[in-house]
Parts: C-alpha cells; structure tokens; sequence
DNA sequence: GGCGTGTTTAACAATTTTGTTAAACAAAAA
DNA sequence: TTTTTGTTTAACAAAATTGTTAAACACGCC
C-alpha cells in the first residue's frame, strides 16, 4: 500500500486554510487535525513534525507565487500589461487568501531558516525579470530612471501592505468586508497611476497565461 | 509604599527590546524576565498577565507613533515638507527597531480586540490631516487626482512593506545588514519621486518638532 | 482464510508555559 | 521597636502542546 496521497494532501489543505484564509497563523496540530478530522497523530505520521508541515505548505505557496509571477513576466505581453496583470494577480490573491502574507512574513521574520529556504541563491530573481523592459522604458523616456529593485519594491509594497494591514485599515475606515474589497478593487487603477502617471490598459489574457493564474 | 516605577518600566524596555529590536515576537514571560533579571512572576506582579503586558505596550508604542504623526502634520511646513518629514521618520524609525511593524502586523492580525483598542473611533486619522491639503495640491495641479486614503496608503505602504520584509529582502538581493540600511536610506529618496516626480526637498525642521522626532 | 504492509487510533510521556500563592524581605510609619 | 505596606522570590499547580508508541484496523495478495 501506498501513503494515501489524499489524506496527507486532505491535512495540507486544512492546514492552509487555517494559515491563509481564517487566520489562525499560529494553529496547534490539534486544530489542524480537528480542521481535517483526524487524529492528531497523522499529522506526525506524514510530516514527522508540525516544523517540517509548515515548511512544506511555505515552500509550496510560495514556490506556486514563484510560477506565477514568473509566467507573467516571461509573457510577450508589453511591460505595461505585464505590470497591470502582475497587480490584478496579486491583490485577487490577496482577497481570496487575506492572511498568506501575513503567514509568509511573519514565518520569515521568525526564523531565519525558513528565508534561506524560499530564496536559494540559484531561484531567479523578480527584479532580473524586469530590467531589461525597465531599462528600455526608461531609455524611451516613457519612466523616470529608477533601479529595477527599487522599482519591484515600489510595487509589490503598495500591492502587499493593504492586505498585510486589512485589519488595521477596516476599523480605521470603519470599513465593512464588503467596502474593503471595493478598496482593494479600486487600488488596482491607484496602484499603476501612481507608477505609470497614466490608466491602466485592459489586457487581454492568453488561454496559458489565464490557466496559470487561475486556482 | 508605592509600586515601584523603575521595575516595572525596566519590564517593560526589555520587553520591547526583545520584541522590536531582536526581533522575538513571541517571547515567552521567562525570556523577558530574563533580559530583565528579575523573577518571572514579578511580571505578573506588574501585569497580572502577559496578554495585559502586551496591550500595555502595543497601545503605548502606537500612542506615540500616533503622537509624531500628528505633530508633522499639523506643523506649519508646507505639503511636500510634511511628506518628506514622514517618510524620513517612519524609515528611520525602522531602522532602529526593526520589528516593530512585525509586531504591530501580527498582533493585530492576531486578536481582533487589540485592533478596536488602537483604533477606536475618536482617534485622529491621518488621512483626516491631509485631505485638506492634498486637495488643494491637486486643485493647484500640482498631483493627480487621489483620495485622502488611497494616498497614505501608498505612502505608508511604500514606507513599511520593506520594513517588513526585510529578511526576505536581504536574502533576494544578498545585501548585508550594512547595505540593507543603504537601501533604505536610498528608499527616502524614491518613495518621495514615486509620489510626485519631483526630487526631495531639503527640510528644516523646528526645534519643537524635532525634539518630538528625536527618541 | 491468513499474511503482510501501510494507515489510523488511543494512550502515554515529556516539555513548555502560564498563572497562583505563601513566605521572605525591605523600608517607611507608628 | 514593632507594625504596616508594598516588593520580590521560590515553589507549586494547571493547562496546553508536542512528540512517541503500541495496538487496532483496512486492504490487497498468497
């Protein structure tokens, strides 16, 4: 007999949804083993230990995120498109699991092991993905001359604190959950403006490129 | 005899030293007594538990963070002035506690309660501060148009995300602890230019807002 | 059916962590 | 000096949490 794929993938699954989507970020085995209905100790049984059960779920959320982001920017979409597609796929992201960031920072900023793991010298960097479009943009005069890394930062910041602060953000703007998603809606446009000082452009998504951002 | 100040704010500083600057965020009520040298159950002593001693300085340190917001932006320096103002002291803030964002971040992803704490519904909202301001920047034309709100959030997104993601950060682009601060200072500078494509104004700040600055 | 392999469970052990309490201690007040 | 009040400590209790293990179980195969 085989380990039954489906129960170990059954424990991943409950666990995620704990971690990203109901935010219990520091769940006990115990809750995780209810969330799935199981005995405790299964959860042993397939990742020896509630350590190496996290680092699976981080390794393999973000190396999904890692697919994703790359599949857009190795598109033959126009910079533009790709920077308008990379902001929708983040913050649909964000609303659709409203604690993953929250997960990935903090597991990050607790244990130094956990980095080593998800950057690895060898994985390609966003910033290299980009430069060569960004040099371009710049060299037309379409930019003001900013550095790649500098520039993804830019980004991925205005597009990860709101989801990372949401709770902060609601009961500052006593916003409902409805009127914060309409937020995070509308920051899309905000978000390429403040980059590009100009709208964002419809973009027309390849059958591929689609099928991968879709989950 | 009265409780003794001096133990009880040395609880306290330690505490927040291991929170903010060493980066354990969920230290236990023993590795706090230890950095302070003191018996555990003193803690409890002073705090009767660690839930209250956390509240204590979650409100304390967003109290103040509240404080010096407020005081850049009801100074008499102009728009671009305050912004520059912020920017400046948020960064460098993160710089000197580098986990203070995290630990804000998580605590209040964690308990909903911590959250209507901060937030209740008297206090001053930034976006509050500046509404008049930005809309008058923008009927000079001198901005785009933008919402009170989606504009700090950009501001403080572009500010903070790389605060907390700092350990991600410096493992993609291999930067030391000495580069990472260059980094950031560098970051000043652009997050200015990414809101309004001009260059960053020298400022010269009032004694009285200084001295609040200065901690 | 009986055997063997892999899965699941219940019970247990060990550790960690929080919180309590009673007693020791220090210093000011009577 | 004795009392009183507040501070500090050591020891204890209780709960939560992780990890282990031995036995029960399910299922394919001989």
């Amino acid at each position: 007999m085989v380990k039954d794929q489906a129960t170990e993938d059954l424990i991943k699954e409950k666990a995620k949804s704990l971690f990203f989507q109901k935010g219990f970020l520091d769940a006990t085995t115990q809750e995780i083993a209810d969330e799935a209905k199981v005995n405790r100790a299964l959860i042993h049984y397939y990742f020896r230990s509630r350590e190496q059960l996290m680092d699976v779920i981080l390794e393999e959320v973000v190396s999904r995120k890692r697919e994703r982001v790359l599949a857009i920017f190795t598109s033959d979409l126009t910079f533009r498109e790709k920077i308008a597609v990379y902001i929708d796929a983040i913050v649909d992201q964000g609303l659709r699991f409203p604690y993953l960031e929250n997960f990935i920072i903090s597991e990050t900023a607790r244990s130094p092991k956990r980095v080593d793991m998800l950057c690895s010298p060898g994985k390609t960097k966003t910033a290299d993905l980009i430069r060569e479009d960004l040099a371009a943009e710049i060299k037309k005069g379409k930019l003001r001359p900013i550095s790649a890394e500098h520039f993804m930062v830019n980004l991925s910041s205005m597009c990860n604190y709101p989801l990372l602060a949401k709770s902060i953000l609601k009961s500052i703007h006593g916003m409902t959950d409805q009127t914060y998603r309409k937020f995070l809606q509308d920051r899309k446009q905000i978000i390429y403006r403040a980059i590009f000082q100009e709208e964002m452009p419809e973009v027309e998504l390849t059958p591929e490129l689609k099928s991968i951002l879709t989950w």
